[in-house]
DNA sequence: CAACTGACGGCCT
DNA sequence: GAGGCCGCCAGTT
């Protein structure tokens, strides 16, 4: 797999992520198969602009830090719940086979 | 080729 | 729960 199909491979995971669930840079990663977490946060840096990219945060919960406050308005306004500035994974984590 | 870098993650205080 | 530390891994210097 060259680097571009490695682009169109995360990107695709990141359209399926269904309104009101997020994922975590690392479960991207994982459901493509190749790369970690950073490759798709490059990824994300460079090509999101097209994608829902705002369903993508960090394991912790905490979105990136450069777009944390509208991440977090996009996701509320998808109907995630955000507590204290953090998303509750454990509630609204993508589940791959939805 | 070595060093640096970073939309990250897990482990250990 | 918050930091600090270190590993990761591909791209750039």
């Amino acid at each position: 797999m060259d680097r571009e199909e490695y682009v169109e491979a995360v990107l695709r995971a990141v359209e399926s992520i269904p309104e009101g669930s997020v994922a975590t840079y690392g479960d991207i990663a994982e459901y493509v198969g190749q790369g970690g977490p950073r490759q798709v946060g490059a990824i994300m840096r460079e090509y999101g602009g097209g994608v829902p990219w705002w369903r993508v945060i960090r394991a912790s919960g905490v979105p990136a830090d450069e777009v944390g406050d509208e991440q977090l308005h996009r996701l509320r306004s998808d109907g995630v719940r955000i507590t204290n500035g953090r998303v509750n994974l454990r509630d609204a984590r993508w589940d791959p086979q939805d």
